[in-house]
DNA sequence: ACAAAAGTGTTAGGTTTACACCCATGG
DNA sequence: CCATGGGTGTAAACCTAACACTTTTGT
């Protein structure tokens, strides 16, 4: 895994080396994903933004963490290789998936010319857990990365700046959360990604109000006080076709 | 021009034929760009939106119109390439220029697999003049096209829906226009894009009270009445820097 | 003077925000 | 019965849409 930068060099007229040579090979192709959920904070124990990546066990930039991604195979359309990604680095189907940007810089990688097309995803947290066996894959919290290999550093900064700005228009905090969920649960969502308190009151009635949540006839026991209703998502779940086409969307400016 | 699906199979090892060998072959990689402009409708003399297509010549889809584009070239960054083709198609440096979304579907052409990473840019109707002599060239209205080769329908679709949706929040309306301009022209540019009346006060108020624009002391002389005072676009210019990284932005969904 | 567009004022309605308050449950 | 989070009510502040009205020019 992760090796796929010297892999998409195989396949290449000239791997290496003699530039005037280099200059006529195509660039290479590559599908990159980050992916975002949500873990509690090892301190407060309250949910905070954690994404996993992989270290490079090959020479550009060897030893450093960077984002799970991979060569376009043939026969995968570009979510499709996203989501198989997804599945190899987590051991899970993407709740959510969609394009965040093509990066295509001249110098994102030393050795050969990169095009990366970079998904983001959101996944459960409890489901979350790694494959235990992998040594070279981990999870680190969002806002803490540093040191990461080519401009991945960047790509997870938009990441985040997207997942942001998303949350504050879009019904995408569910995916972080299972079929059933209180509205306190969510709004730790919230408060999590947005990174401010948000009024109870306030953001009940915001929730309530919107389309695609469903109050159920459950509720959650267990907990020290009042049991919380437990509500559901009924929208739609672009998870597999997040695509320009039907209702999908991307972002949304700061202006 | 537009040949460009010929000439970078020509690169790859194996161009035609052979199913086997073709699945070995890496996608090609290429850039498209869709180019709004306003330009006064035949009808009403009201500005509507207008964009510029390239007539095939070979092949795939063979005279059938396409959007402009080309194969990724070394030593040239992906907004420099849409930044070239949109010079080449309309011989202006671009206004607005923002990459849309990249298309990788298996069976986007018929004879080779292509992941198109497309951009949409916004040039000033005046100078946007063809360069003449070009035959397979030609401006169609935004809303009227059809036909496209390839799945350019959708992409002219999806790049009209991010238009329209950015333009509601976004400062880009200005890329229209030139330096000068009267609160009437743009709320025109508003109309003609986003398809229906705004008020004239309301829209005055609304972006007199928005930051980057500024009333300058001249007036459009010559009208038949009362001389409207001009204006400004002093904000930020994405010209050609529109990135992930800084105050940039992408679209926002319809949730 | 009159028509028409430029530009200003005003008001009703809706949405957001802050916070007071009641409800229900475990201890 | 009390502490605590669940859940409801309410009023000020703010934003938006509709439209009446005044101003300024060319004819």
């Amino acid at each position: 895994m992760s090796e796929w930068y010297q892999h998409a060099a195989a396949v290449l007229p000239n791997p290496s080396g003699n530039i005037a040579e280099r200059r006529m090979a195509p660039p290479a192709l590559a599908i990159s994903t980050v992916i975002f959920a949500l873990k509690p904070s090892v301190n407060s124990g309250r949910p905070t933004l954690w994404l996993p990546l992989v270290r490079r066990i090959r020479e550009p930039f060897k030893g450093q963490w960077a984002l799970p991604g991979g060569p376009l195979v043939h026969d995968e359309s570009l979510q499709e290789a996203a989501s198989r990604n997804l599945l190899e680095t987590t051991g899970l189907a993407p709740r959510y998936l969609e394009q965040l940007y093509a990066f295509g810089g001249l110098h994102r990688s030393p050795s050969q010319r990169v095009v990366s097309i970079v998904y983001w995803a959101l996944v459960q947290s409890e489901e979350a857990e790694l494959p235990g066996e992998e040594e070279n894959v981990r999870w680190f919290r969002a806002d803490r990365v540093q040191g990461l290999a080519f401009d991945h550093q960047e790509i997870v900064d938009y990441a985040l700046w997207r997942l942001r700005n998303k949350m504050e228009y879009a019904s995408i905090a569910y995916h972080f959360l299972g079929e059933y969920f209180t509205l306190a649960q969510l709004r730790e969502v919230y408060e999590a990604v947005l990174d401010r308190p948000l009024d109870p009151a306030n953001f009940r009635r915001h929730v309530t109000n919107a389309a695609g949540i469903e109050p159920s006839d459950r509720y959650l026991q267990g907990g020290k006080h009042r049991p919380p209703r437990l509500y559901r998502y009924t929208g739609p779940a672009p998870s597999s076709t997040t695509a320009p086409n039907s209702t999908s969307a991307e972002n949304r400016g700061t202006p």
